[in-house]
DNA sequence: CATGACCGTGATACTAATACCGGTATAAGT
DNA sequence: ACTTATACCGGTATTAGTATCACGGTCATG
């Protein structure tokens, strides 16, 4: 039938997501880095403040690469706050 | 402007990408593999025939975790083909 | 002052996620 | 033999969300 709406949860995970990336980031340019991703600095700041919860694979695999952090990593802390895991149950 | 449409290298990574999960997935079924990790069957199913070459990384993520599989190591798999390195490098 | 970095916004076109359909193939039961 | 159940396939339709470009604005620095 149809796509259904993100959940808060799912905002707010991404907006958590975004954060981490920030913090990977450290003291490099956002337009820096997007271009060693390959992928817009738009789209890199909107993934970072949350704006883009969901982010495509490929872009956050490329991410990664460039700084040189582990996705599995990225998403074992993401999903650490144990308030997350109750909305989660019940979705 | 706009978003670009995938170029051909990006499906065929989707494809590829595809497939690995189908690989992982083994003897499983496609809808219990889908409902452990929380989407659709018809989604799992786009994915591995690379049908949604570019799926949401909180999506495979998830399908990761049930399938008991790294998502570096996914993506490593995935970058493997040394002939995909070729356009990936003029787009 | 100029410059670089970041911010949010608007607009666009494309894509994914979901559900359903009819079809095929296989295996088991009657 | 036929029927039923299961799993998968490509196709269609709908909707929400993303990736991108461009813009004007703020802030910090030299």
């Amino acid at each position: 039938m149809v796509r259904t709406a993100l959940a808060p949860w799912e905002r707010e995970r991404g907006e958590r997501f975004g954060s981490l990336l920030r913090q990977a980031r450290g003291s490099r340019s956002m337009a820096e880095v997007a271009a060693a991703a390959g992928v817009s600095a738009e789209t890199l700041r909107k993934i970072e403040t949350g704006r883009a919860p969901t982010p495509a694979f490929f872009t956050i695999a490329a991410l990664a690469t460039a700084l040189h952090v582990s996705l599995d990593e990225l998403v074992a802390a993401c999903a650490h706050n144990p308030d997350w895991q109750e909305p989660a149950l019940s979705a």
